[in-house]
DNA sequence: AAGCCGGGGTG
DNA sequence: CACCCAGGCTT
Protein backbone atom coordinates (compact mmCIF):
# COMPACT_ATOMS: atom_id res chain seq x y z
CA UNK A 1 0.00 0.00 0.00
CA UNK A 2 1.22 3.48 -0.67
CA UNK A 3 1.45 6.37 1.74
CA UNK A 4 -1.75 7.27 4.00
CA UNK A 5 -3.68 4.68 2.42
CA UNK A 6 -3.75 5.57 -1.18
CA UNK A 7 -3.52 2.98 -3.66
CA UNK A 8 -1.10 4.24 -5.90
CA UNK A 9 1.97 6.52 -4.76
CA UNK A 10 1.16 10.28 -4.27
CA UNK A 11 4.07 10.98 -7.22
CA UNK A 12 2.07 8.77 -9.85
CA UNK A 13 -1.40 10.20 -8.59
CA UNK A 14 -0.17 14.12 -9.34
CA UNK A 15 1.62 13.33 -12.42
CA UNK A 16 -1.15 11.30 -13.83
CA UNK A 17 -3.41 14.19 -12.79
CA UNK A 18 -1.30 17.20 -14.18
CA UNK A 19 -0.80 14.75 -17.50
CA UNK A 20 -4.59 15.12 -17.96
CA UNK A 21 -4.98 18.90 -16.75
CA UNK A 22 -2.66 19.82 -19.22
CA UNK A 23 -5.06 18.19 -22.06
CA UNK A 24 -8.58 18.31 -20.44
CA UNK A 25 -8.60 20.72 -17.56
CA UNK A 26 -9.90 24.35 -17.60
CA UNK A 27 -7.18 26.90 -18.52
CA UNK A 28 -9.72 30.23 -19.21
CA UNK A 29 -11.61 30.88 -15.97
CA UNK A 30 -11.52 34.59 -15.96
CA UNK A 31 -9.58 34.25 -12.26
CA UNK A 32 -6.66 32.71 -14.03
CA UNK A 33 -5.09 35.58 -15.84
CA UNK A 34 -3.94 36.93 -14.23
CA UNK A 35 -3.87 34.45 -11.17
CA UNK A 36 -2.96 37.85 -8.99
CA UNK A 37 -3.13 36.94 -4.83
CA UNK A 38 -6.10 39.40 -5.32
CA UNK A 39 -8.17 37.85 -7.98
CA UNK A 40 -7.36 34.17 -6.47
CA UNK A 41 -8.91 35.16 -3.24
CA UNK A 42 -11.92 37.36 -4.63
CA UNK A 43 -12.82 33.71 -6.90
CA UNK A 44 -12.00 31.66 -3.71
CA UNK A 45 -14.37 33.47 -1.37
CA UNK A 46 -17.26 33.62 -4.14
CA UNK A 47 -16.50 29.93 -4.66
CA UNK A 48 -17.33 28.97 -1.15
CA UNK A 49 -20.49 26.56 -1.58
CA UNK A 50 -21.29 28.38 -5.01
CA UNK A 51 -20.59 27.10 -8.67
CA UNK A 52 -18.50 28.29 -11.29
CA UNK A 53 -20.73 28.80 -13.54
CA UNK A 54 -22.99 31.40 -11.15
CA UNK A 55 -19.85 33.12 -9.55
CA UNK A 56 -18.34 33.65 -13.45
CA UNK A 57 -21.10 36.59 -13.77
CA UNK A 58 -20.64 38.17 -10.28
CA UNK A 59 -16.75 38.19 -10.74
CA UNK A 60 -16.43 39.90 -13.78
CA UNK A 61 -18.66 43.03 -12.46
CA UNK A 62 -16.74 42.59 -9.04
CA UNK A 63 -13.47 43.30 -10.39
CA UNK A 64 -14.38 45.33 -12.71
CA UNK A 65 -15.70 47.64 -9.67
CA UNK A 66 -12.76 46.59 -7.32
CA UNK A 67 -10.17 46.01 -9.46
CA UNK A 68 -7.36 45.94 -6.66
CA UNK A 69 -7.68 45.49 -2.64
CA UNK A 70 -7.00 49.25 -1.82
CA UNK A 71 -10.36 49.41 -4.20
CA UNK A 72 -12.10 47.52 -2.61
CA UNK A 73 -10.86 48.80 1.09
CA UNK A 74 -11.66 51.97 -0.07
CA UNK A 75 -15.31 51.20 -0.73
CA UNK A 76 -18.05 51.64 1.17
CA UNK A 77 -19.51 48.39 2.59
CA UNK A 78 -22.92 49.11 1.24
CA UNK A 79 -21.25 49.28 -2.62
CA UNK A 80 -19.81 45.71 -1.82
CA UNK A 81 -22.51 44.40 -0.59
CA UNK A 82 -24.75 45.83 -3.56
CA UNK A 83 -22.40 43.72 -6.01
CA UNK A 84 -22.78 40.74 -4.05
CA UNK A 85 -26.85 40.40 -3.76
CA UNK A 86 -27.82 37.06 -5.09
CA UNK A 87 -25.20 35.56 -4.56
CA UNK A 88 -25.90 34.62 -1.25
CA UNK A 89 -23.88 34.08 2.41
CA UNK A 90 -23.78 37.56 2.51
CA UNK A 91 -21.14 37.20 5.48
CA UNK A 92 -18.35 36.61 2.77
CA UNK A 93 -19.00 40.05 1.27
CA UNK A 94 -18.52 41.54 4.74
CA UNK A 95 -15.70 39.61 5.73
CA UNK A 96 -13.80 40.61 2.13
CA UNK A 97 -14.33 43.63 2.95
CA UNK A 98 -13.35 43.67 6.18
CA UNK A 99 -10.21 41.13 5.30
CA UNK A 100 -9.04 44.03 2.38
CA UNK A 101 -8.96 46.68 5.10
CA UNK A 102 -6.56 44.76 6.94
CA UNK A 103 -4.39 43.52 4.41
CA UNK A 104 -4.32 47.43 3.10
CA UNK A 105 -3.80 48.83 6.79
CA UNK A 106 -1.62 45.47 8.33
CA UNK A 107 0.21 44.31 5.46
CA UNK A 108 0.67 47.40 3.19
CA UNK A 109 -1.21 45.98 0.48
CA UNK A 110 0.39 42.92 0.06
CA UNK A 111 -1.48 39.85 0.44
CA UNK A 112 0.52 37.23 2.96
CA UNK A 113 2.21 34.52 1.60
CA UNK A 114 1.59 32.37 5.11
CA UNK A 115 -0.74 30.01 5.82
CA UNK A 116 -1.22 31.73 9.47
CA UNK A 117 -1.33 35.02 7.96
CA UNK A 118 -3.85 34.15 5.48
CA UNK A 119 -6.36 32.02 7.84
CA UNK A 120 -6.42 35.13 10.27
CA UNK A 121 -8.11 37.45 7.48
CA UNK A 122 -11.88 37.23 8.51
CA UNK A 123 -13.69 34.27 5.86
CA UNK A 124 -10.33 32.62 4.83
CA UNK A 125 -10.17 29.19 6.24
CA UNK A 126 -7.73 26.46 5.23
CA UNK A 127 -8.68 25.67 2.38
CA UNK A 128 -8.79 29.05 0.84
CA UNK A 129 -5.89 29.72 2.33
CA UNK A 130 -4.05 26.55 0.61
CA UNK A 131 -5.99 27.49 -2.62
CA UNK A 132 -4.35 31.42 -2.56
CA UNK A 133 -1.05 30.07 -1.53
CA UNK A 134 -1.34 27.80 -4.34
CA UNK A 135 -2.64 29.23 -6.81
CA UNK A 136 -1.56 32.98 -6.76
CA UNK A 137 1.69 32.43 -4.90
CA UNK A 138 3.05 28.81 -6.01
CA UNK A 139 3.72 27.62 -2.39
CA UNK A 140 3.20 24.07 -1.90
CA UNK A 141 0.04 23.99 0.24
CA UNK A 142 -3.12 21.45 0.27
CA UNK A 143 -6.58 22.22 -0.20
CA UNK A 144 -9.32 20.62 0.51
CA UNK A 145 -13.01 21.61 -0.76
CA UNK A 146 -15.99 20.07 -1.80
CA UNK A 147 -13.86 18.54 -5.29
CA UNK A 148 -10.97 17.22 -3.61
CA UNK A 149 -12.88 15.58 -1.03
CA UNK A 150 -14.55 13.56 -3.20
CA UNK A 151 -11.76 12.56 -5.74
CA UNK A 152 -9.65 11.65 -2.17
CA UNK A 153 -12.27 9.75 -0.67
CA UNK A 154 -12.96 7.66 -3.68
CA UNK A 155 -9.63 7.27 -4.18
CA UNK A 156 -8.60 5.93 -0.98
CA UNK A 157 -12.36 4.98 -0.02
CA UNK A 158 -12.70 6.74 2.72
CA UNK A 159 -15.41 5.59 5.21
CA UNK A 160 -18.00 7.92 6.39
CA UNK A 161 -19.24 11.60 6.42
CA UNK A 162 -16.59 14.27 5.85
CA UNK A 163 -18.54 16.41 8.31
CA UNK A 164 -16.94 14.18 11.38
CA UNK A 165 -13.49 15.20 12.71
CA UNK A 166 -11.99 12.37 11.79
CA UNK A 167 -13.05 11.80 8.38
CA UNK A 168 -12.13 15.63 7.80
CA UNK A 169 -8.41 15.10 9.54
CA UNK A 170 -7.91 11.41 7.44
CA UNK A 171 -8.83 13.37 3.98
CA UNK A 172 -6.28 16.63 5.14
CA UNK A 173 -3.52 13.71 5.32
CA UNK A 174 -4.63 12.71 1.97
CA UNK A 175 -4.57 15.94 0.28
CA UNK A 176 -1.47 16.52 2.07
CA UNK A 177 0.16 13.70 0.72
CA UNK A 178 -1.04 14.02 -2.55
CA UNK A 179 0.31 17.51 -3.12
CA UNK A 180 3.23 17.87 -5.04
CA UNK A 181 5.57 20.78 -4.86
CA UNK A 182 6.49 20.89 -8.47
CA UNK A 183 3.53 22.80 -10.41
CA UNK A 184 1.35 22.99 -7.33
CA UNK A 185 -1.21 25.96 -9.24
CA UNK A 186 -1.77 23.21 -12.06
CA UNK A 187 -2.42 20.49 -9.39
CA UNK A 188 -4.49 22.43 -7.42
CA UNK A 189 -6.47 23.37 -10.17
CA UNK A 190 -6.48 19.95 -11.46
CA UNK A 191 -7.81 18.14 -8.35
CA UNK A 192 -10.67 20.71 -8.38
CA UNK A 193 -11.50 20.38 -12.21
CA UNK A 194 -11.23 16.54 -12.12
CA UNK A 195 -13.78 16.80 -9.21
CA UNK A 196 -16.09 18.97 -11.48
CA UNK A 197 -16.07 17.46 -14.66
CA UNK A 198 -15.16 13.51 -14.20
CA UNK A 199 -15.31 12.23 -10.48
CA UNK A 200 -18.66 13.79 -9.83
CA UNK A 201 -20.71 13.56 -7.16
CA UNK A 202 -23.57 11.46 -9.98
CA UNK A 203 -22.38 9.17 -12.31
CA UNK A 204 -18.97 9.84 -12.48
CA UNK A 205 -17.31 9.29 -15.65
CA UNK A 206 -14.56 6.60 -14.45
CA UNK A 207 -13.70 5.59 -17.88
CA UNK A 208 -12.31 9.30 -18.69
CA UNK A 209 -10.56 9.18 -15.12
CA UNK A 210 -7.04 9.36 -15.50
CA UNK A 211 -6.51 8.02 -11.83
CA UNK A 212 -9.24 5.16 -12.89
CA UNK A 213 -6.69 1.97 -12.46
CA UNK A 214 -5.65 3.70 -8.79
CA UNK A 215 -9.04 4.32 -7.32
CA UNK A 216 -10.05 2.08 -4.77
CA UNK A 217 -13.64 3.09 -5.01
CA UNK A 218 -13.85 2.08 -8.46
CA UNK A 219 -11.67 -0.92 -8.42
CA UNK A 220 -14.61 -2.18 -5.46
CA UNK A 221 -17.24 -0.29 -7.34
CA UNK A 222 -18.26 2.15 -4.84
CA UNK A 223 -18.61 4.98 -6.59
CA UNK A 224 -22.18 5.40 -5.88
CA UNK A 225 -22.16 5.41 -1.86
CA UNK A 226 -18.41 7.39 -1.23
CA UNK A 227 -17.91 9.58 -0.01
CA UNK A 228 -20.59 8.57 2.20
CA UNK A 229 -23.39 11.41 2.66
CA UNK A 230 -24.52 13.70 4.98
CA UNK A 231 -26.85 11.77 7.84
CA UNK A 232 -30.29 12.31 7.24
CA UNK A 233 -31.02 15.22 9.98
CA UNK A 234 -33.26 13.50 12.56
CA UNK A 235 -36.76 13.05 11.81
CA UNK A 236 -39.22 14.92 14.12
CA UNK A 237 -40.97 12.39 16.55
CA UNK A 238 -44.45 12.02 16.90
CA UNK A 239 -46.41 10.23 19.88
CA UNK A 240 -49.24 8.59 20.64
CA UNK A 241 -51.45 5.53 21.32
CA UNK A 242 -53.30 2.98 19.16
CA UNK A 243 -55.69 0.84 21.28
CA UNK A 244 -55.93 -2.99 21.08
CA UNK A 245 -58.94 -3.46 21.99
CA UNK A 246 -59.40 -7.30 22.20
CA UNK A 247 -61.99 -9.78 22.83
CA UNK A 248 -61.49 -13.29 22.77
CA UNK A 249 -64.31 -13.81 20.62
CA UNK A 250 -64.78 -10.74 18.60
CA UNK A 251 -61.14 -10.49 18.27
CA UNK A 252 -59.03 -6.78 17.45
CA UNK A 253 -61.54 -3.56 16.75
CA UNK A 254 -60.02 -1.85 14.05
CA UNK A 255 -60.64 1.55 12.67
CA UNK A 256 -60.29 2.63 9.05
CA UNK A 257 -58.12 5.93 8.66
CA UNK A 258 -59.63 9.53 7.43
CA UNK A 259 -59.16 9.63 4.07
CA UNK A 260 -56.34 12.09 3.76
CA UNK A 261 -53.33 11.91 6.56
CA UNK A 262 -51.03 9.25 7.22
CA UNK A 263 -52.39 5.32 6.48
CA UNK A 264 -55.16 7.77 4.53
CA UNK A 265 -58.37 4.87 4.15
CA UNK A 266 -56.38 2.15 5.43
CA UNK A 267 -57.40 0.42 8.06
CA UNK A 268 -55.54 0.87 11.72
CA UNK A 269 -55.92 0.88 15.33
CA UNK A 270 -57.67 3.47 17.20
CA UNK A 271 -55.66 6.56 18.10
CA UNK A 272 -56.15 7.90 21.03
CA UNK A 273 -53.20 10.59 21.61
CA UNK A 274 -51.88 11.12 25.43
CA UNK A 275 -53.66 13.97 26.19
CA UNK A 276 -56.58 11.94 25.96
CA UNK A 277 -57.95 9.51 28.21
CA UNK A 278 -58.92 5.89 26.43
CA UNK A 279 -61.51 5.17 28.91
CA UNK A 280 -63.74 8.00 28.10
CA UNK A 281 -63.14 7.85 24.25
CA UNK A 282 -64.29 4.50 23.52
CA UNK A 283 -67.52 5.49 25.34
CA UNK A 284 -67.88 8.68 23.72
CA UNK A 285 -67.43 6.82 20.17
CA UNK A 286 -68.03 2.81 20.85
CA UNK A 287 -70.55 3.61 23.83
CA UNK A 288 -68.24 0.73 25.25
CA UNK A 289 -66.88 -0.17 28.52
CA UNK A 290 -63.18 -1.14 28.90
CA UNK A 291 -62.55 -3.30 32.10
CA UNK A 292 -58.94 -2.74 32.00
CA UNK A 293 -56.30 -1.41 30.69
CA UNK A 294 -52.08 -2.21 29.72
CA UNK A 295 -49.55 -0.71 28.08
CA UNK A 296 -47.42 -2.75 25.65
CA UNK A 297 -43.98 -1.87 24.79
CA UNK A 298 -44.02 0.98 22.28
CA UNK A 299 -42.95 0.95 18.54
CA UNK A 300 -41.30 2.75 16.50
CA UNK A 301 -42.12 3.69 12.33
CA UNK A 302 -40.28 6.10 10.15
CA UNK A 303 -42.24 7.87 7.46
CA UNK A 304 -40.59 10.29 5.17
CA UNK A 305 -41.33 13.44 6.99
CA UNK A 306 -41.37 11.82 10.77
CA UNK A 307 -40.91 9.15 13.10
CA UNK A 308 -44.07 7.89 14.59
CA UNK A 309 -43.84 6.10 18.16
CA UNK A 310 -47.17 4.86 19.09
CA UNK A 311 -47.52 2.60 22.46
CA UNK A 312 -49.84 -0.28 22.15
CA UNK A 313 -52.49 0.27 24.68
CA UNK A 314 -54.25 -3.14 25.50
CA UNK A 315 -57.75 -2.88 26.66
CA UNK A 316 -59.55 -6.09 27.96
CA UNK A 317 -63.98 -5.88 27.45
CA UNK A 318 -66.82 -7.96 28.61
CA UNK A 319 -69.48 -7.73 26.16
CA UNK A 320 -68.77 -6.44 22.49
CA UNK A 321 -72.13 -7.00 21.12
CA UNK A 322 -73.28 -4.06 23.08
CA UNK A 323 -70.63 -1.59 21.62
CA UNK A 324 -72.00 0.84 18.68
CA UNK A 325 -69.99 0.35 15.51
CA UNK A 326 -69.84 2.51 12.38
CA UNK A 327 -70.60 0.27 9.93
CA UNK A 328 -67.94 1.16 7.01
CA UNK A 329 -65.71 2.63 9.52
CA UNK A 330 -65.18 0.04 12.09
CA UNK A 331 -64.75 -3.75 12.46
CA UNK A 332 -63.85 -6.27 14.62
CA UNK A 333 -61.36 -8.68 12.83
CA UNK A 334 -60.17 -11.64 14.30
CA UNK A 335 -56.62 -12.37 13.93
CA UNK A 336 -56.07 -15.65 11.93
CA UNK A 337 -59.80 -16.59 11.07
CA UNK A 338 -60.57 -13.82 8.58
CA UNK A 339 -58.54 -12.87 5.66
CA UNK A 340 -57.12 -9.11 6.71
CA UNK A 341 -58.21 -6.07 5.10
CA UNK A 342 -56.06 -3.55 4.19
CA UNK A 343 -53.80 -2.69 7.03
CA UNK A 344 -51.52 -0.04 7.70
CA UNK A 345 -47.72 -1.69 7.99
CA UNK A 346 -47.05 -1.69 11.22
CA UNK A 347 -50.43 -2.38 12.99
CA UNK A 348 -50.20 -5.75 10.63
CA UNK A 349 -46.71 -5.97 11.75
CA UNK A 350 -48.10 -5.76 15.33
CA UNK A 351 -51.23 -8.35 15.32
CA UNK A 352 -48.86 -10.43 13.09
CA UNK A 353 -46.99 -10.90 16.42
CA UNK A 354 -49.94 -11.42 18.18
CA UNK A 355 -50.45 -15.03 16.88
CA UNK A 356 -46.73 -16.17 18.06
C1' DA B 1 -19.94 18.70 17.31
C1' DA B 2 -23.75 21.04 15.47
C1' DG B 3 -26.16 25.01 13.51
C1' DC B 4 -26.21 28.59 10.40
C1' DC B 5 -25.86 31.10 6.18
C1' DG B 6 -28.52 31.14 0.65
C1' DG B 7 -29.37 31.03 -4.17
C1' DG B 8 -29.15 27.75 -7.73
C1' DG B 9 -28.67 23.22 -10.03
C1' DT B 10 -29.85 18.36 -10.21
C1' DG B 11 -31.93 13.56 -10.01
C1' DC C 1 -38.75 17.41 -2.98
C1' DA C 2 -34.14 16.29 -1.04
C1' DC C 3 -29.67 16.89 -1.54
C1' DC C 4 -25.47 19.23 -2.74
C1' DC C 5 -22.31 22.98 -4.12
C1' DA C 6 -14.61 25.95 -5.24
C1' DG C 7 -16.50 26.68 3.37
C1' DG C 8 -16.10 29.39 7.31
C1' DC C 9 -17.77 31.17 11.56
C1' DT C 10 -20.33 30.90 15.88
C1' DT C 11 -22.22 28.56 19.68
Amino acid sequence: MAAAGLPLPPGKMAAALLAWFDRHGRHDLPWQHPATPYRVWISEVMLQQTQVATVIPYYEAFIARFPSVEALAAAPLDEVLRHWAGLGYYARARNLHQAARQVVERHGGRFPDTLEALEALPGIGRSTAGAILAQAHGIRAPILDGNAKRVLARLAAVEGWSGTAAVQRRLWELAEACTPAARVRDYTQAIMDLGATVCTRSRPACADCPLGDGCRARAEGRQGELPASRPRRELPVRRTRLLLITDPEAGVLLERRPPTGIWGGLWSLPECGWDTDPTELVRARYHGEVRSWRPWPARVHTFTHFRLEFTPWQGAINRPSHWVLEPDRTLWYNVGLSEPPGLAAPVRALLEGMRN
